[in-house]
DNA sequence: GATGAATGAGTTTTCATTCAT
DNA sequence: TATGAATGAAAACTCATTCAT
């Protein structure tokens, strides 16, 4: 039994359509809370159907999992194009405004992210925060190293500091933007969507003064 | 009938167990799948003794919050305490250290605080956030603020930027040590225990640069 | 999700069967006392199943329910039509009689009739009382008014006034009849069985006295 | 260990409180239903206290039961004698009358008797039956015979069917009384207490024009 | 391939009863 | 004598998984 191979040869719609209800059921309620039991019935098709295709619940995840790495992956790539002419602070800014639109586009693949790194009994957390570790390296270093030898960046950097410094608060700040937005209306840190641009300007700022080569 | 009245009477060394126990499971299952049969079975207790101490699971975990935020009050009672003739820089440091030493000790309930975040079906969640936000308008605007007066800040520094930018990297920043203490072995962001002291410092001074009042 | 939609899919014989027990075990117990870990042990089925085919305890007793009214409205129509023609008393006595049958038949569906009159906790219990109210109304008003038209019935007589007597002692017969017949060998007012016809006729006679239009 | 020997020697006071809370709660939850722990909170003393005084729950039953036996024994006995000079109607009139006090005085007595003829599981039923049986023999039989004897009924009446019938039409007057008063606004029967003593004086003249020796 | 009936171990919670203090 | 901590069986209910049709 192959897994997802029965899966394979469906028709593409209703494909899709068992990808989004899975996605918003783990985003909804993590792994072990996810129902099963909700799922088919949203979908309509019988509970057996689900082991056909996938052979278990971590099966079906598995499904999410991939769709929401091949998410990340894509828009990583596309704003990595896109901003290839640009210095490190528009690459910077960029990053983070590409970050906010997957939210907005995908709030329920971001919430799985959250619960995958919060919750220690989720299948494939090792592969995934390993794949988390990878974007640091893969992404951002070069960004940085770029910035160095052009010139846009102060000579006395260290780069993995920059890089872990970097993770750290862009990772930060689209986790606020993530929370306020889920939990409409809590206003926690006053992340509110109206301020965002203003806030990724802010901190490019304090990015700069921090980082960057040009005197004050 | 008065909930814990029973608990209060147990002896304290059985109440320590339980409490244990307790943030132990939580923590690592978060409120839903935290299994009160795996919490007396590690106890060697009866099951109805819980339900006799706490009245229901969400009593039980009303122990663990309560004892959660009485340590963090505490902690952050004593710093304050602790640096208040201090610079602004230095009282950061502090704070970031006092952060990593509350890890150190508590590293459950630090896991109960991230599970809060970003889980919805915790019981007193609401009332969670509140106090966390709290701590931006109580911790750290005091502290800004005194920076500011002091001359130890830019003048040009917008104060609730200014918390907000703190606290999403402080908070970040033990999150990284967290995450990192907790999966041991992981190495996420190679924030291993070791490099700590070297990886404040460094944040302290990006910060330094980046809202300190005085030139490179 | 449609209530008893996977009961009704089932073959016959185990619906039945499992409507029999059902009906044996809150007849003997009541709604809250009775246990479904009994019924599933009787009827040799897992306990899940009756989950997956009432949904909850309560839709179970619905499925009682339902079959209970039905018996008594298909009981209660067919003597009416049998005895359109025949004087009040006579009426009145073929409807004794069709109570002492639908006992002789549906113990243990009167038994449940006895709880739900007695017991607050029982769910529908508000609607059920209801259909028992319209029981005079429906039934025994259009009987005694027919009497006093035909001049069976004194004319001095008040008409709701009758049919509370007639509904009381007629309920309270058969209540004494299936109270012997469930505590076989209690002798309880000495209602047995054999005797039943005679004190049928000695009910009617009382009855023709008291309400009657023709002197002694 | 003697059952109720503790009990015995409480204080006045103390014993007739769990008298009052164990009629309260068995009345309105039936035996099984009947939670120690709700009385012990509502008394103020220790669980353990009951099992000290009565053994087990239905030690503790005991005496509720015993109680309500003499309560009606007094009533009966009270209305027997003041009674004694009148003639059959009249004694048959106050009976109902006491009947009504008895309810308004004791709802909660009232309300276990219902519960115990209609309920299996209770402890003492049995006994409690044959008690309930001998009111029959003891009490309207020779008010029934005195009757006769004094001319008041007609001498073709059947002594045993006379008092079944009585039996069964008081009860269940009583019954409707009791059901209309606890579930106070549903109206049953429409019995309502304010018409109480017309009903009443309807019921006994049907007896009278059904049992009576005077032609009409 | 799809179905959905059947399963049984899991969940939280209640409660009468016991017994050491 | 009174206490109340401890117990464990029982309750209703959930759900991933299996498998015959």
């Amino acid at each position: 039994m192959i897994p997802r191979e029965r899966f394979r040869n469906l028709e593409s719609q209703k494909k899709q359509k068992i990808l989004d209800v899975a996605v918003e059921e783990f985003g909804a309620h993590g792994f072990k809370e996810a129902s099963i039991n909700r799922m088919v019935h949203k979908l309509g098709i019988a509970k057996g159907s689900i082991f056909q295709y996938f052979g278990s619940k971590e099966g079906l995840f598995h499904l999410v999992f991939d769709h929401a790495v091949e998410l990340v992956r894509h828009s990583l790539r596309r704003v990595k194009q896109d901003t290839a002419e640009q210095d490190f602070f528009e690459r910077i800014r960029q990053s983070l405004f590409a970050g906010i639109r997957f939210i907005d586009r995908h709030p329920r693949v971001f919430h799985i992210y959250l619960k995958m790194v919060f919750q220690e009994d989720f299948p494939l957390r090792a592969e995934f925060l390993n794949q988390v570790h990878l974007f640091s390296a893969e992404y951002l270093k070069p960004l940085v190293q770029a910035g160095v030898e052009r010139g846009e960046l102060r000579t006395d950097l260290d780069p993995d500091m920059a890089v872990f410094f970097l993770d750290a608060i862009m990772d930060r700040f689209l986790q606020a933007y993530a929370v306020s937005f889920l939990d409409a209306g809590a206003g926690l840190y006053q992340a509110s969507p109206e301020s965002v641009s203003q806030k990724i300007d802010e901190f490019v700022r304090l990015i700069r003064e921090g980082m960057g080569a040009e005197r004050r």
